[in-house]
DNA sequence: TCATATTATACCTTTTTGGGTATAATATAT
DNA sequence: ATATATTATACCCAAAAAGGTATAATATGA
């Protein structure tokens, strides 16, 4: 078992939506042209990983990696 | 003169940010705890980072990263 | 149950990031 | 204009990601 972030919210829409469309994650590797490797760290939510290739596999869903507001459980902002 | 995407969303978000708090890179560098040369290449757009880099850094505005629908002057979204 | 498909883990290699530092270019202020 | 502060570029090095492959574990379906 390794440490990383199962409900990292980036890996956990990737699965979800590779699973809406019914795709191995052979077919996503393939069809993205990431190694097979970098889609199950991505969805095991390794914390290291490079922008540009997450962002290769969310174009196919058409998105990209995007910055949020980290609120606290009051729904209070954080940060400076 | 390099290649990278200036007008980058998150690295544009991070240099404004970093300009209302009125802080040098170096600053930022410092408070956030990554080198300097990371904070440079993130504001200018480089491609290819790491993620948890780029969160040492939202973290300080309070934000982090995420994922957003991309889409077109239309404003369709994209993707399957 | 049993065979197959899918996902997860482990090892090794290549490639590239990130850090540091030194230097150059640009901006800012007096 | 000129001195200073800030930002940008170029170099090398150590550390780590990504890829590939092979094997193990788990899920899926007949």
């Amino acid at each position: 078992m390794n440490d990383w972030n199962r409900d990292n919210s980036i890996a956990q829409f990737i699965r979800q939506r590779r699973k809406e469309l019914r795709l191995t994650q052979v077919k996503l590797s393939d069809t993205t042209g990431v190694g097979l490797r970098f889609v199950r760290e991505l969805e095991q939510g390794k914390p290291n990983l490079m922008t540009n290739k997450i962002n290769q596999v969310l174009l196919f869903f058409g998105h990209e990696l995007s910055t949020k507001p980290i609120s606290d459980s009051t729904g209070r902002n954080m940060g400076k």
